[in-house]
RNA sequence: GCCCGGGUGGCGAAAUUGGUAGACGCAAGGGACUUAAAAUCCCUCGGUGGCAACACCGUGCCGGUUCGAUUCCGGCCCUGGGCACCA
């Protein structure tokens, strides 16, 4: 054994140790039980940047402990490899977005084995891949039959520029990013899924995942936005048709003052022709990005469209404004708008001269409804609603439902907030949509024997949009039905696509004939899923989504995809997320090279728990790189004296015993920490804290050589999970011919935690006044007389009568006086 | 704007079910070793007062519940993530 830690040859030594053994390999069992752990796949952008190197060791530290628990562990990685960042590189650099992305590939995949991570590369996917995106342009066929997916307008970013649609993220301040045009709202044909169809059981299912953070749950929850109301129909003066509104306070229905509807609603676009203001308000409403954070903080406005609503009750006409905060998308892209009872509805009502009218009062004394500056929007008791009067707002919700649904004008309904999923992307570098458009027969999906539709990759990318759009020989087909002359759709899948099945495509990625197997039933679903908070909502929700599809397809079984979830925090420099636009990166790569993947590794699963956001230092990756150091320098210098007697439990002396104690207490915590809590920072922490007992124990009799080498033992195998290159040669070098990574983990040894005497926190008055050793039997009398006698105790309790005791067993006493 | 988090020493953090606030690490200061430097080792390290024992204050702010609150409740401030075409 060396003298000194030289991560550079250890690293590799485990490294080919490895790949010699194919020790991450792994096949379907029946016999054992398994574990799948997953941890989100990168877009291959280039090199691994922290929030990979974070989220890849947190996965890697899972599976290396449930592989220690005996489970067959299956950890696999792929790239998500479709994406904007391809077609940006390729207008700056030249270079098609294909051979880019695989070039990237390359070099990150190398990364990813630098550090050690323990994966299956059998099972390697990357999306881009003809024989990956096949099978999801098959199930898309598959959905198409079903009636799951269906084409309808909607908007999107218009560079009118550039002439392109641009993601939300490329308008920066409403303007293009490249032309700075202002960007134009743009409706389009578009695929969608029918998500909302699965809403219920997309909600319901939720109340399953009890692996999953609160917060996650609640976010999902809420995205999904169940609701209860009820939908009525406003009459129009002067028309036929009616006017729906969806609401969810009806009992404040005769407190309604006006409708507003969207600017793109076709009632406005119908009153614009003959009013100029209306008509530069929708025009003006033309003019903005799409995203609901945009359209949500920006100054409420609107148009008065001179028409009239009727009350569907008091048969009242009200005016119908078109207004920049009613969403086309949501509901009817109609609301009803009562001002007393609504602040936005309040401040627009203040702001254009609208009349406020009170319907609700407060139940109680408590509260008052003052609306001189807000609206009162808690429920309470209906008045100056005519029939409704002196009915709760509970009470008014079922009466105004009953009434509305006597009278025809209107039904309970059940609302979401979410909608259908937009799958159609103006894209170069994604997944072919399999349609094919033929002026006769419609849309028609590609049948199964011409799959998979393949992207070509000779191409030059501009910043006019998809090349794919310029492509004849792209484009022109055949009707499969008609035989006809046709077209291809040009547009390809959002890439969530691609992510939200990839996690069961790994289960049998080399199945060339269909898109799963069976052998997705033996893994699903994964036992643990790792990646960023970011993730929260969409992808998670998407991929949740598919699943379901999945199984409804008769590919899979399960109702879930991911049965406990480990959201992780951003990695920060100087306070915020590192990116590349703020300059404030640390590349992996140059830390690797100068202390090694352990050192890398342990910094990042030390500094802070992994959901949390961790700030970074370089000084504290010195800091693990020197404990690396003391932990390999121990080893030698116990090593050196040779051999360690067999250890004899029962005889030990004191100091011996405390080890000991120490050993296993922090064992015990530490498998605690590694499987339930997932408190990595911890399971550092307490191996540090072992090792610094560890250096003060300077026993070197034939015993205290023994509770050493049982100390050395258990910190290298706790520290293997998260080191395994260093522990691979530690435990060889305490004399083991079995690799660690083949061990199991260490068991406590209860006998050894027992102690014969406790010391208790006393406290007078809830503050701490001193410390009380006793035996570990001592009953309460015994530990109240101990207490009582305590000097410090007695000075703060003297004249002073002793109103009780309270005694928390093991731990602490308060004296209340 | 809406939904969900976070806030504890100079810094990253710990305190698991309401029971010793600051473990562990970083930085800093002092010392040992060295011709010197690096590396390594030892000591100090929330604030105020005190030779010390110890006392008082202290977990974003204000209030509440409790023998006891970083932890529970109400209100507020600051800050991070998401908002459907970034992934």
């Amino acid at each position: 054994m060396d003298e000194t830690y030289k991560p550079e040859s250890i690293e590799a030594r485990a490294r080919q140790f490895w790949d010699a053994q194919q020790t991450f390999r792994v096949s379907e069992d029946p016999e054992r039980e398994k574990y799948y752990c997953l941890s989100m796949f990168p877009y291959p952008s280039g090199r691994l940047h922290m929030g990979h190197v974070r989220n890849y060791t947190i996965g890697d530290v899972i599976s290396r402990y449930q592989r220690m628990q005996g489970k067959n562990v299956l950890q696999p990685m792929g790239w998500d490899a479709f994406g904007l960042p391809a077609e940006n590189a390729a207008i700056q650099n030249q270079v098609p977005p294909a051979k880019w992305t695989r070039e990237n590939i390359d070099y990150m995949r190398e990364q990813l084995k630098q550090l050690g991570f323990g994966y299956d590369w059998e099972r390697e996917v990357a999306t881009c891949d003809p024989e990956y995106y096949r099978w999801e342009q098959w199930f898309f066929t598959r959905l198409f039959e079903k009636g799951v997916v269906y084409k309808k307008t909607a908007v999107v970013n218009w560079d009118p520029v550039d002439k392109t649609v641009l993601a939300n993220e490329q308008v920066i301040d409403g303007r293009g990013w490249r032309s700075g045009a202002l960007v134009e709202r743009r409706e389009i044909p578009q695929w969608f899924l029918k998500i909302t169809d699965y809403a219920d059981q997309l909600l319901n299912d939720i109340d399953q995942l009890d692996g999953w953070p609160e917060q996650v749950r609640t976010m999902q929850r809420n995205w999904i936005g169940r609701s209860e109301g009820i939908e009525m129909q406003f009459g129009i003066v002067g028309r036929d048709d009616t006017l729906p509104i969806y609401t969810t306070r009806p009992d404040t229905v005769m407190g309604v003052t006006y409708v507003a509807v969207a600017a793109e609603h076709p009632l406005a676009a119908g009153a614009a022709t003959g009013n100029a203001a209306l008509a530069a308000f929708i025009e003006e409403c033309r003019v903005s990005g799409v995203s609901e954070a945009t359209l949500a903080t920006q100054e409420k406005k609107g148009v008065d469209t001179g028409l009239k609503a009727v009350h569907p009750i008091s048969g009242e006409e009200v005016p119908v404004w078109a207004a920049n905060f009613v969403l086309m998308e949501y509901g009817s892209g109609a609301v009803m708008s009562v001002p007393a009872h609504d602040q936005r509805d309040y401040e627009f009502a203040r702001q254009n001269g609208i009349a406020i009218r009170q319907v609700i009062y407060p139940d109680n004394d408590q509260q008052t409804a003052d609306l001189e500056n807000a609206a009162f929007v808690d429920k309470g008791v209906l008045k100056d609603s005519g029939a409704f009067d002196g009915l709760n707002s509970g009470q008014a919700f079922g009466a105004i439902g009953d009434w509305l649904e006597q009278a025809g004008k209107g039904r309970r309904q059940v609302n979401y907030r979410l909608r259908d999923w937009g799958v159609s992307r103006q894209r170069y570098w994604g997944c072919p949509i399999p349609i094919i458009n033929c002026a006769a027969c419609g849309a028609v999906p590609v049948p199964e024997v011409d799959l998979p539709v393949t992207l070509p990759t000779d191409v030059t990318v501009d910043a006019t949009g998809s090349p794919l759009k310029k492509m004849a020989a792209f484009i022109e087909t055949t009707c499969p039905t008609c035989g006809g002359r046709a077209e291809r759709e040009t547009d390809t899948f959002d890439t969530f696509f691609e992510s939200s099945w990839y996690f069961a495509r790994y289960t049998c990625a080399d199945k060339g004939d269909g898109m799963l197997d069976e052998r997705a039933n033996y893994w699903l679903p994964v036992d643990q899923y790792v990646g960023g908070i970011e993730h929260a909502v969409l992808h998670l929700l998407y991929a949740r989504f598919f699943n379901k599809l999945m199984r409804d397809e008769g590919l899979l079984t399960e109702d879930e995809p991911f049965t406990h979830l480990l959201t992780q925090g951003m990695v920060l420099k100087d306070g915020s997320k590192m990116s590349k636009s703020k300059g404030n990166t640390v590349d992996p790569q140059g830390l690797i090279d100068q202390y090694g993947a352990d050192t890398v590794r342990l910094f990042t699963m030390q500094a802070a728990p992994p959901d949390q956001s961790l700030e970074w230092s370089d000084s504290a990756v010195e800091g693990a790189y020197r404990f690396l150091k003391r932990l390999w320098k121990k080893v030698h210098d116990h090593v050196q004296a040779g051999p360690a007697e067999v250890l004899q439990a029962a005889g030990l002396g004191e100091s011996q015993k405390k080890l000991r104690r120490l050993i296993h207490v922090a064992l015990a915590k530490v498998s605690d920490d590694m499987s339930r809590r997932h408190t990595f920072n911890n399971v550092v922490s307490a191996n540090m804290e072992l090792l610094n007992e560890i250096y003060r124990f300077e026993d070197v009799s034939a015993q205290g050589r023994a509770v050493m080498q049982e100390a050395l033992e258990t910190v290298v195998l706790m520290l293997s999970p998260i080191v395994p290159h260093i522990t691979h040669s530690l435990w060889q070098a305490l004399g083991h011919s079995e690799a660690v990574v083949n061990v199991d983990w260490p068991v406590v040894d209860e006998g050894a935690m027992v102690q014969d005497s406790l010391t208790l926190v006393v406290q007078v008055n809830g503050k701490v006044r001193g410390k009380v050793s006793i035996p570990a039997d001592a009953g309460k009398e015994a530990i109240e007389s101990a207490v009582m006698e305590e000097e410090n105790i007695r000075k703060h309790t003297a004249d002073k009568p002793v109103r009780k005791i309270i005694v928390v067993p093991g731990k602490l006493v308060n004296v209340v006086v």
